[in-house]
DNA sequence: CGGTTTTGACCGGCGC
DNA sequence: GCGCCGGTCAAAACCG
């Protein structure tokens, strides 16, 4: 079944980079790569990024956050009506949209030149980083104020453009919907007037309540580019552990071989609020209100896609697929944080220290890397394949 | 059993 | 007003 090929979750926007898919050349050289210890994966950053950057990347998995949670810092920083509405409608979050939780954060970073670049390395191949640039526009961040299902035209809606795990035409109308922590349900698919591509329509499926909704396409332009549509937010918590049991696990990773190691082991013992407020966000965000206005920005950011990468990049790295024993054993040596999903993201490789009796496929679910390199790796995954 | 994906049908916004 | 198109619904099938 086409549902083996999955490679979704974050590996697949790693593997993006991997893939070499996205269009141009990243200034691999001038991605600072820095020694990573023994048993640790470093996220090294360009040394050209701005200071503040620079510091948070110093802890990679210091700002993880949710890319509408962001948004709302950043309404939150510009006081508007939307965002006074945000703030009482979304009590629920309290602090955790200071501390931030956006995976994509990982990610996507603000560069001094006023672009946002996404450097994708594979530790097995640092020669061929890559970094995904968007615009500062592309990335867009508005006000959930309208999340009517049948408010078109204003509905606050996010654009995410990230390299996709897998080649376009890897599956028939297939995609591979890269993962961030968050519990998505598919519940449409449709064909786009002038795009080659469906688009997937999910719906978070952590909570029955929440009107969080995520679009997934690839660009007409660069089909190696996946744009990711936020629209509404979560109402909820992160989900300490996802929904899906049965046919969840579908979209599920199972790339027990990809995970983000933290190049700071102090973020194993801290608390989760410590990390979460350790976190900033690299996301660039960008307040919305008009569709009007993220129309045009996704234009540009699919005509960034045939730019040339920029030099700013944000380089996370992954353990080699020749450097572990990466597979069934790795999870066995994970260290499991609590129940915060986001602990798994700290979890570092030991050698045989820790008792994890949590279910494979619980510690699974969250893996961001996919270091596979070829389709028999990957295949562990059980996204479907068509969107 | 409870969750998911798939997919055709339906609904409504929007442009002409 | 009409038709196109995008977004959602919902039933069936699938999965662990």
């Amino acid at each position: 079944m086409e549902n083996n090929n999955y490679q979704g979750d974050l590996a697949d926007i790693f593997r993006g980079g991997n893939n070499n898919t996205t269009s141009g050349e990243s200034s691999s050289t001038n991605n600072t790569i820095i020694p990573i210890p023994d048993g640790w994966t470093q996220f090294p950053y360009s040394a050209t990024e701005e200071p503040t950057c620079v510091q948070d990347f110093g802890d990679p998995f210091c700002n993880l956050r949710d890319p509408l949670f962001h948004d709302l810092d950043m309404l939150q920083a510009t006081p508007t009506e939307d965002n006074n509405n945000n703030n009482n409608n979304n009590s629920v979050f309290g602090d955790s949209r200071k501390r931030g939780n956006n995976m994509f954060s990982r990610m996507l970073q603000i560069s001094p030149t006023n672009k946002l670049a996404m450097s994708v390395q594979n530790h097995d191949a640092i020669n061929s980083s890559k970094t995904c640039l968007i615009e500062n526009s592309a990335l867009q961040i508005s006000s959930p104020r309208n999340t009517g299902i049948k408010r078109r035209k204003s509905q606050a809606k996010k654009v995410v453009c990230i390299p996709a795990a897998a080649p376009a035409n890897s599956r028939q109308g297939g995609e591979v919907v890269p993962s961030d922590l968050w519990a998505w349900r598919k519940y449409g698919q449709k064909p786009i007037k002038g795009s080659p591509y469906p688009r997937g329509y999910y719906r978070c499926s952590s909570s029955k309540g929440c009107s969080a909704r995520k679009q997934v396409e690839r660009s007409r332009t660069d089909p190696n580019m996946l744009v990711i549509t936020y629209t509404s937010e979560h109402n909820h918590p992160w989900p300490t552990q996802r929904n899906a049991l049965a046919g969840s696990t579908r979209s599920q990773p199972n790339n027990s071989k990809h995970t983000i190691i933290p190049n700071n082991p102090q973020s194993q013992t801290d608390t989760d609020d410590q990390q979460k407020d350790n976190a900033v966000s690299i996301s660039k965000v960008k307040e919305e209100v008009a569709e009007e206005e993220a129309v045009h920005n996704h234009k540009l950011v699919e005509m960034r896609d045939d730019e040339e990468f920029s030099k700013d990049s944000y380089q996370p790295i992954m353990l080699p697929d020749s450097s572990n024993q990466c597979h069934e054993d790795f999870f066995a040596d994970l260290v499991e944080l609590e129940a915060d999903p986001l602990n798994l993201l700290f979890a570092k490789t030991l050698s045989g220290d820790i008792n994890d009796s949590r279910p494979k496929e619980d510690i699974e679910s969250f893996n961001m890397y996919d270091w596979s390199k070829d389709g028999n790796t990957s295949n562990n995954n059980n996204k479907p394949d068509t969107l």
